[in-house]
RNA sequence: GACCCCAUCGUCUAGUCUGGUCUAGGACUCCACCCUUUCAAGGUGGCAACACGGGUUCGAAUCCCGUUGGGGUCGCCA
């Protein structure tokens, strides 16, 4: 659990994250003890750990209330191997763990399975962490480096040789293709053919002892592996169609199974919830389980998430990885809140849920077990959704860079204008779906050229001339307002003066926006001047005259 | 191919365990209307589904069997 720690260096152990809090801040010091390197990282986080944290302590003083059921505290891990990004799935994933931790008021663990490690990369590692982060993700344990327990993994493989739970075998490679390829040919499902099994113990040690390359590999019982799957219900496999299968390399090292589940013992993992795709993994850890006599925790496989054409989601969906939804600008609470949707419902008609609201609702059992379409435009409507729920102030401190990035303003002309700023806003962000939407839309507001945008132009500046008188208007009207906060008076003004000049004012007001903006889309006409100011009003309306008498003189 | 999982509007889902209250509810998308200076937002309404076939039952989206379809897994990857 995260508090105000004592930073010693005893506290640091390889691989482990100590984590101090301080003000509204976590500071996170990491020993990377990987096997690529050691170093130290600190990483500053943003707030939303300190969101997640004041939920947690919501969510459990609500248990104590005596609404769950007195049993042993649920631990659960998020188990990601460092050879990729953090797509949507692993994401969901991580977020199930998380919001059942919270809700259940237990602790999630944090383990990097980088056993391969040709493939693992230290890159990989702190993508995952940060977007971990990002989705505000916080756990109690590790991040625990799968590499380093490698001792313990080898030893549990030699504890299942000692009970005969597992045998030497000394098949080769080529031997093992051969048998596959046979099998295939055959139509008939791979599983190993056991030849090795019978090999008596005495033989296979001399062996060995020669130095034979060998694997270790688990012998499985005859019989049925079964188990109730939090979100399947009762699930069996026949031991026939597993086969006995390897659990250390001839180099040493352990194989996926084997590792999982000496680590998911270790630490004392209750509930193991992961991706539909290891349900034919499960048997096979069960087994080992039970012949490591560990207990075997419960399991939850989460169905998987689909692209359009309902095959499993991947980049050739154009699904990256965590980061590209953040660089779209999407709100970690929307992505959150859509990627718990997905394969999970609260039961009643609620859809925009808070991350609060969704780990007070969140259960394992109301997990469906069909996969889902992942459905961009539900994601941007929910993010739309979350925008307008936030104020214009805090929405402010989110685009804040992008205006910046994008070269728009400066930091410290945003700072100066800062309460301003956060009113353009409040302004329009009803108008837009991602934070992307929130920078282009407010654009126009800010000093410089504008660009007419052709559809603009088409639809209210059709006729350039009566276009042109239209803005003649509107510009004695502008040169004669002095009182450009009061929207009401601006507007009574405004609609007297066209009544006098007998001009539509709902025309002059659409011709005005494209001077104004250049596009057909802004909040009210009166908010857009008096969020611009007479002077850019003005400037913008003289460039409007300039270009439709350029366009009146060229036609 | 074998094994496993799944099957309600195009999509996410409620309803399935504990059959009747389901002429199947909500949401996204789309369409129409209202509001309106534009676009959104908001409001109202609309289109749209129990995969198929048997059974059990007075009664099935719900229980059973089969078929079909989709997905996942079948490595000295994780």
């Amino acid at each position: 659990m995260s508090g105000v720690g004592q930073l010693t260096p005893n506290s640091l152990h390889r691989g482990s994250w100590r984590r101090l809090t301080c003000h509204n801040m976590t500071i996170r010091i990491a020993v990377l003890a990987s096997p690529w390197s050691a170093r130290i990282a600190i990483r500053k986080s943003s707030s939303t750990n300190a969101i997640s944290c004041h939920h947690r302590r919501r969510v459990k003083r609500s248990d104590n209330a005596g609404h769950r059921p007195m049993s042993a505290p649920v631990r659960v891990r998020f188990a990601p191997s460092p050879t990729g990004f953090l797509h949507v799935g692993g994401a969901r994933t991580a977020l199930f763990n998380w919001l059942w931790a919270r809700h259940s008021g237990g602790e999630l663990v944090l383990r990097i399975e980088d056993t391969d490690l040709e493939r693992s990369t230290e890159e990989m590692t702190t993508a995952i962490l940060d977007g971990l982060e990002w989705m505000g993700i916080d756990w109690d344990e590790g991040p625990h480096f799968q590499s380093e327990s490698r001792d313990n993994h080898r030893a549990a493989a030699l504890d299942l040789l000692e009970a005969d739970a597992a045998y030497a075998c000394f098949c080769t490679v080529e031997e093992l293709a051969a048998e596959r390829k046979a099998a295939i040919s055959r139509k008939e499902s791979y599983v190993y053919s056991g030849k090795c099994r019978a090999i008596p113990p005495a033989r296979a040690n001399e062996r060995r002892d020669k130095g034979e390359p060998h694997t270790i590999r688990f012998r499985v019982p005859s019989g049925q592996t079964s188990w109730v799957d939090a979100v399947h219900g009762p699930t069996r496999f026949d031991n026939r169609t597993i086969g006995d299968f390897i659990v250390l390399r001839s180099d040493g090292a352990p194989v996926y199974n084997l590792a999982v589940t000496v680590d998911d013992r270790d630490m004392q993992i209750t509930d193991v919830i992961r991706g539909d795709d290891h349900i034919s993994n499960t048997p096979k850890q069960i087994l080992l389980y039970q012949a490591l006599r560990a207990t075997v925790p419960r399991f939850a496989h989460v169905p998987l998430i689909l692209g359009p054409d309902k095959r499993k989601l991947s980049k050739r969906h154009g699904a990256l990885g965590v980061s590209a939804y953040q660089e779209q600008g999407y709100l970690p609470q929307a992505f959150t809140n859509f990627l718990a949707l997905l394969g999970w419902s609260p039961g009643d008609d609620r859809e925009v849920m808070s991350q609060a609201e969704l780990i007070e609702a969140f259960s394992l059992e109301r997990i469906t077990g069909k996969s889902a379409v992942f459905d961009v435009q539900k994601l941007e409507w929910l993010n739309g959704q979350h925008l307008s729920m936030m104020s214009g102030l805090a929405v402010a401190d989110l685009v804040r860079p992008r205006f910046i990035t994008a070269g728009i303003a400066t930091e410290i002309e945003l700072a100066e204008r800062a309460i301003w700023f956060g009113e353009l806003m409040a302004m329009v962000k009803t108008r837009s779906r991602t934070l992307d939407d929130l920078v282009v839309q407010a654009r126009p507001f800010f000093g410089g050229a504008i660009e007419y945008q052709p559809d603009a132009v088409a639809k209210f500046w059709k006729d350039r001339k009566m276009a042109r008188e239209l803005l003649g208007v509107a510009a004695s009207y502008v040169d004669g307002e002095t009182a450009f906060d009061d929207l009401e008076g601006m507007e009574a003004r405004l609609r007297a003066l066209c009544e006098e000049r007998s001009v539509s004012a709902g025309k002059l007001m659409q011709a005005l926006r494209v001077a104004l903006t250049g596009t057909r889309v802004s909040p009210g006409i009166f908010e857009t001047m008096a969020a611009m100011g007479k002077s850019l009003v003005v400037e913008r309306i003289e460039a409007a005259l300039g270009y439709l008498g350029r366009e009146i003189e060229a036609a």
